[in-house]
DNA sequence: CTCCGAAATGAGTGATTACTCACTCTAATT
DNA sequence: AATTAGAGTGAGTAATCACTCATTTCGGAG
């Protein structure tokens, strides 16, 4: 919640945005994330903003722009530093085993995550249809969270803790375990009941059976 | 291209459909799949179609039925049977390994599932904001899906060959590398450049060594 | 050929869409 | 008190939307 605020917060402060444009932005987040871009109307977001719906043309020249306008920077000030947070953390060797250090960064970032859900979810939604977006998504994320993991990967590949398996391999790989159970446990089945610890550390478990170098 | 002519035709032969109304699915498939479902207009299927628009809904009551008439009767009658499709061969012990069965598996559809692509953007997209989907989805493919994956996980397992972790934990992190290998290979980076074989193969080796029992 | 029912049509419908613009309001500056 | 700039407004607009329906076309039976 804190952190949420935090990171809104730090949306907000930069652009110095009046109430009614954090309102339009809010009230355009829940509604992208429930309905998708295309089947959301600007007059709908308005209302629930609680704005004319002139306000919303006069800071966003178009509806596509205030879709960008919301996904742009969440990429490039948060997700990105959000993955790749404490990593150096790794070199320093605060972390012994890769175990630890994905233990550490999943309950690390996963409430934060969860609460990033909506506009994951756009992010999700939008970038196999916004060609802007998925070259944005590309240079400002993917880009960053694969050298960092590649950095981090070779670091225990030294150690000796993976296997020699390229590091971008092992990088799609380990990401795709996280995503997947995110995936799976926040979007696709919700409904389920889930043991969360549980499944994390078979997660984890999983990963590193699959890429621990047995001695 | 053979396979999937039939896949079509079998969908078209059951419902003895017209000339205009498998050129109805066809366009709309490549339409939804290309802008999403409320992005597409049901003129510009039509068009695509060479349809008056007015056909489209003397078959289909509204669009989304539309959407239902295409989604629904491939989950039932094509993506479940092509999952699950031999998997009593490894209970007649036709696959000896877990790496075997995986690479079978995975290499004999994998054209297939390019070809599906199209349908499969489509349900990923919809499924999120289409509850009555999303249910479908859920009894028709899933239950199915993990099910079988479940019976074949029990019989390796008996075997010796997986570890003991619950079948549907085993299954989820199984489904979620092969799903993930195609999704970033074909959806999110097909402008990349791919080992298809060689990736596939890591796959393979990282799924076996995360689940294999090292005796 | 005649007839008939289904298939197909496309102009037309009201609703909704994204977006505009002439205008008011507010608050800070001079 | 006068001026000004920008935030906010909401009625209005053309375009587009999903969908309708009176009419035409088509294909096979008698």
């Amino acid at each position: 919640m804190i952190e949420e605020e935090l990171m809104l917060q730090q949306l907000f402060d930069e652009d110095k945005l009046t109430d009614k444009q954090k309102k339009i932005i809010t009230a355009a987040i829940e509604t992208f994330s429930e309905k998708g871009y295309a089947a959301s109307s600007t007059s709908e977001i308005a209302k629930k903003a609680g704005v004319a719906e002139g306000t919303i043309f006069r800071h966003y020249k178009t509806k596509k722009d205030l879709l960008v306008s919301i996904v742009a920077p969440l990429m490039t000030k948060f997700i990105a530093p959000l993955v790749v947070k404490d990593f150096n953390k790794v070199l320093d060797r605060e972390y012994e085993t890769v175990e630890e250090f994905l233990r550490a960064t999943i309950e690390n970032r996963r409430d934060l995550l969860i609460r990033m859900l909506p506009v994951v979810k756009i992010m999700l939604q939008e970038i196999p249809f916004q060609p802007e977006l998925r070259a944005q998504f590309f240079d400002l994320v993917v880009k960053n969270i694969f050298n960092s993991v590649e950095k981090v990967i070779k670091g225990y590949q030294e150690k000796g803790l993976l296997i020699d398996m390229p590091p971008e391999s092992i990088a799609r790989l380990t990401i795709t375990n996280i995503l997947g159970f995110l995936f799976s446990r926040y979007i696709l089945f919700p409904q389920l009941e889930w043991d969360d610890e549980l499944e994390i550390e078979r997660t984890i478990q999983f990963i590193m059976h699959g890429l621990g170098k047995k001695d």
